[in-house]
DNA sequence: CCCGTGACCGACT
DNA sequence: CAGTCGGCCACGG
């Protein structure tokens, strides 16, 4: 199946076949965050069930295989800053602005209106 | 099995 | 407020 065919969480699941477990619940926690909104690695972490992963989370996001489907550019760190490489971080800056999140300083205005 | 590699985090200068 | 530091952790070699 091609990426661009992935529009369901059971598309996210079977395109993730061969993925570790925790990839997998990674790709499908941040696949549920809607428009407009942002989670950050913590939270994510901690959907998962693995509250102390936050950084194996950001390894994942960052080999995230389904992009955009899986919006990772909606996974922020824990101050809204955007990790990674600067050129990268600032592409996916510019797609939550596009998405209508609010930021200051390059960073995302984290408010209880857009935190997943 | 040990080790290096990170898109992390909170506490503490 | 900007750095540093130590703790954490899945993954691949």
């Amino acid at each position: 199946m091609r990426k661009s065919d992935v529009k369901t969480e059971q598309d996210v699941k079977e395109y993730l076949k061969g993925w570790s477990e925790f990839e997998r619940g990674v790709y499908l926690a941040t696949f549920k965050i809607p428009k407009g909104k942002v989670s950050t690695y913590s939270r994510v972490a901690r959907a998962i069930d693995r509250p102390k992963a936050q950084r194996a989370v950001a390894n994942a996001l960052h080999k995230n295989p389904l992009y955009p489907v899986v919006p990772c550019h909606r996974v922020v760190k824990s101050d809204g800053g955007f990790g990674g490489e600067k050129t990268a971080a600032s592409a996916r800056r510019r797609h939550v602005e596009r998405e209508g999140v609010p930021t200051k300083d390059g960073k995302v205005v984290l408010t209880e209106r857009i935190l997943f």
